[in-house]
DNA sequence: TTATTTATTGAACGATCGTTCCATTACGAT
DNA sequence: ATCGTAATGGAACGATCGTTCAATAAATAA
């Protein structure tokens, strides 16, 4: 048919999510995305429609990416305390090493919302209440198995959870150690034993 | 002398605040300012410099008023675990009322810190830093009246409630209920029982 | 090879950005 | 009353914002 893209379409989006999580929707322009993501102007025009657009994209591909890391890691059969652990440990090893501190994007959009449409903030507001229900899920599981007493699995605990990772997060940016990070939460789980 | 000021200066670096944390650095343009301040473009600058100092001005006074709802608070030698229960009851019932959603201008500006200079990046460092000292103040006040163990008068326990505290500030943006957020603290707070 | 379709490039659009200049207005001191 | 000073309001600055247009380059189908 016609001249195939000389760039791969989903290297693109990653580099806006980047440049999106690092620097927020307003204080992107469209000038740092041509530059980072590395091809140009029109080529974003014609591939991913506006900046607004772009950004739905690049939030939902985020999106989707962390609903992999909680909801389908927390809500499978075998997710139980040792599976929270490990995801918080995690997410405290990917903050600790993100040097730039860019943090998530989604606590990001959170502090931002007010400067997206009502699309992109509905998206937001969903994928961040996934974390509640993937922790919920992962409670059950484990008060099935007897890892925790039943009277721990409720909505309020699931909520403490994704209090906690809201707040590790926004700490985790500001720079707060990975030791001190991995206290708050030890000191958090031991509710649980 | 002079014609003196038809605008209360204080009153308008308010308003600032407001936007600024309302809308962020970036969000928030000069014409925002002239608006919502309701002074002329030119007062803005000849009173507060430039965007830029205004902003910071705007940080100085949130920091410290927030300097005096926590440091000044529950660093006061009668504060103890009632003092801290009260500063999460009214966080969340501020935040709660907080019918636009503004959040706390201190973590809207970590997650916006790449767009702010060094100087304002610094106090706002300063500012959250602020939080997890007056908790451990709270803290050792506590158990030296014996109001909870000695073991958990420590550094890591006092960040527990700053990230907490981060977390409910984000969660209340986001949309949690005051129920909700108020048995995510009842929980937190029952590990000092 | 040629025709067709699409990616690419760079210039340019009007609008808005932060900022400044300037003329005007209004108040305090003499 | 009048002079001096500072606040005010509006126009305008160059730069950048998001977006689009038009010309060129390139790859496939015939």
């Amino acid at each position: 048919m016609a001249r195939p893209k000389s760039f791969d379409t989903e290297q693109a989006l990653d580099k806006a999510m980047y440049l999106f999580t690092l620097k927020g929707y307003a204080g992107t322009s469209m000038q740092d995305l041509v530059v980072g993501m590395g091809i140009s102007r029109q080529s974003i025009y014609d591939t991913f429609g506006n900046k607004a657009e772009l950004f739905r994209q690049a939030l939902e591909k985020y999106g989707s990416m962390n609903q992999i890391h909680f909801s389908t890691v927390l809500s499978s059969p075998q997710a139980d305390m040792d599976t929270i652990r490990d995801r918080f440990d995690l997410l405290i090893r990917d903050a600790t090493q993100d040097t730039e501190h860019k943090g998530c994007m989604l606590v990001n959009c959170i502090v931002e919302m007010h400067l997206l449409d009502d699309k992109a903030s509905s998206r937001v507001s969903y994928f961040h209440g996934l974390w509640a229900e993937a922790f919920l899920n992962a409670l059950n599981n484990a008060a099935t198995k007897g890892q925790i007493r039943a009277e721990f699995a409720n909505e309020n605990m699931s909520h403490l959870l994704a209090t906690l990772t809201s707040g590790l997060l926004i700490d985790a940016k500001a720079g707060t150690s990975a030791k001190t990070l991995s206290a708050v939460v030890d000191i958090t789980l031991s509710i649980f034993a």
